[in-house]
DNA sequence: AAAACTTTGCAACTCAGTTGCATAGCTTTT
DNA sequence: AAAAGCTATGCAACTGAGTTGCAAAGTTTT
């Protein structure tokens, strides 16, 4: 059994030709990506069924999507032992030069202390700048 | 002079009454509020007239726009002292039972540090959860 | 092998946001 | 005060990301 299939099935998802390849190529990538770079990796592939892949994988915490403000939802692996609470849940960067949005898996999201009876559940942070590799 | 006119010649708009009603209403709300909503407020009123008002007020600081992740972007009045600097910057929550987000003024949005040679320049923190209205 | 379920692919739609263009309303110049 | 010029407004039509319906292809179960 392969690796990819492995991590795929650790997931409770079916693996198939096409989750395999897709997975692959989610792996590769060092920023996160969104649904149209995606298809783009692909000589030919459906829109659609990219779509409910991708959707597959987030309903099943392979992987994370990070709506960044530009408005094409960026979508990147989730760590292994990621269950998407918010103790998982780590800050976001998008360079304004490159485009590139990156994880920045180490940084976890700041304590906040919420008004009295406000009930936190999830935390979204995009910091926006430019990056080690654009400066 | 009227109030209204006041703070649109404050930042360099020309008071139209077009204008000065959507500051009106703007300024009546508890909660941000979207271009569909806002539109909704009015009897009889232009969508592009609306979008052209908010960015016009947003270009010159008399607004600021929240991306809080539901997919329709929310205004909301700065304060009067507001440059729309990083230090101006406040943390926003979306209440997932009642669908409001708010500006949360007085908290700001915490220190980061960010890896080497990445540099800030905004930043964007929506939490979210259940308001005290809703709790 | 047939029946039942899941995945894939195409087309077509939704909805927020945006642009083009003509008209209406000011402002400035003569 | 009329003409010329600029700004704001309103309608229609478009864009692009995301999404759904439905039928065909592929798997799994009986």
């Amino acid at each position: 059994m392969k690796e990819t299939d492995n991590k795929l099935t650790m997931r409770n998802i079916k693996p198939t030709a096409m989750r395999e390849l897709v997975l692959k190529v989610l792996s590769e990538q060092k920023s996160a990506i969104s649904l149209l770079e995606l298809e783009q990796k692909f000589e030919k592939a459906d829109k659609t069924t990219l779509y409910r892949t991708l959707k597959t994988f987030e309903e099943n915490k392979l992987i994370h999507s990070i709506d960044d403000g530009t408005g094409s939802v960026k979508y990147a692996l989730c760590k292994e032992t990621c269950e998407c609470n918010p103790s998982d849940l780590h800050v976001h960067f998008l360079c304004t030069k490159c485009k590139h949005t990156f994880c920045l898996n180490d940084i976890a999201i700041p304590n906040l202390t919420l008004p009295a009876n406000f009930k936190l559940e999830t935390i979204n942070m995009v910091v926006k700048g430019i990056c080690a590799n654009c400066k």
